[in-house]
DNA sequence: CCTATAATCGTCCATAGTGGAACGTCCACT
DNA sequence: AGTGGACGTTCCACTATGGACGATTATAGG
């Protein structure tokens, strides 16, 4: 019926804070939602153009730069209150390590622990960041939650990862 | 040149086991990367049918229920190579309870806490899952790096779901 | 004030990934 | 002999990714 896709809803749930672009909103989506959802800026842009079809968005007078700002409409808003009480689905993970990592065999360990250690970092850095936003007062419990996920996710990766040389050196044989 | 996507990759590095068919290499992709590296059975023949026209696998005689296998050619096993050698990007996921979550504003905090619940019980058993491979010693290093990946992650989702209840209900404002 | 540079904004396209319907074949079991 | 389930393929609609391209506006330095 007025079912809407996660990414369009999540769309409409941003459009909750007041009418915004296609590049606004992909931006805002990036910066609170980025980290467990991508939107891209083409799909952001695709599915406002559907919303607004379905007029669940309406467009409004375009600004500078050809900015067209998007309304959020009562229709738009129901649609947004109808997803969000759907059981959320399983989550998926795409690890490109992990892939290669699976096909170890075919390539030396030392390569393999190179391209972990260089994922190490960055993994690193993003605990630390969001450790840093976890001192931050300014968040709401919400947004405290979805940044508590990362902690905990950041830490294990880190975990898993200073385990990796230990499993990958230790044994030749299997 | 000879690039080719993950997914490619991944089903070339399955063919090096011997040849096998669309259906058989969505199975066993399932099985051994299918944690971190979906592959949908349509992909799988998509895939397929482009390695075949750029020469990188060849169709066998079909079988039984129409069957075909495929092998890997020379060419094949080169572009798997050359996959292998790029550093692997950055992972990415993408997980519905945590965009439920962000919104979660909208929605009442016992209903959000179900759907951890619910969320949960899932996570306990893939834990429980893994924990068994881990025992089991017919792994190699590079399964049981990729198993042990699994471990630390579902341990962190369950510590940061048990966490959740406090931080919801703990707190009225914000 | 002027200009280089960066940020904002949109469109378009090729490639990749998801999920399920539809259909046939073969096997095991009753 | 019939039937349910596993094997096997095709096709399709929808969703997602990432980058190219082009335009406009803000802003910072000279």
């Amino acid at each position: 019926m007025n079912d809407v896709n996660p990414t369009a809803a999540a769309l409409l749930g941003l459009l909750h804070a007041g009418e915004a672009t296609g590049y606004q909103l992909w931006d805002t989506a990036r910066e609170f939602i980025g980290d467990f959802w991508t939107v891209t800026r083409s799909q952001a842009y695709r599915e406002l153009a559907r919303l607004a079809e379905r007029g669940m968005v309406q467009a409004q007078p375009t600004r500078a730069r050809s900015a067209r700002p998007y309304r959020l409409t009562d229709s738009g808003r129901a649609a947004f209150a109808e997803w969000l009480v759907v059981p959320p689905g399983p989550e998926n993970i795409r690890y490109p390590l992990l892939l290669t990592l699976s096909f170890g065999q075919f390539l030396d360990d030392d390569r393999l622990l190179e391209y972990v250690a260089e994922h190490r970092s960055a993994h690193a850095e993003r605990l630390r960041r969001y450790q840093e936003f976890d001192a931050d007062p300014m968040f709401d419990k919400y947004q405290r939650s979805t940044l508590r996920f990362g902690i905990h996710y950041e830490r294990a990766v880190l975990a898993w990862m200073d385990e990796l040389p230990g499993i990958l050196r230790g044994s030749d044989d299997d």
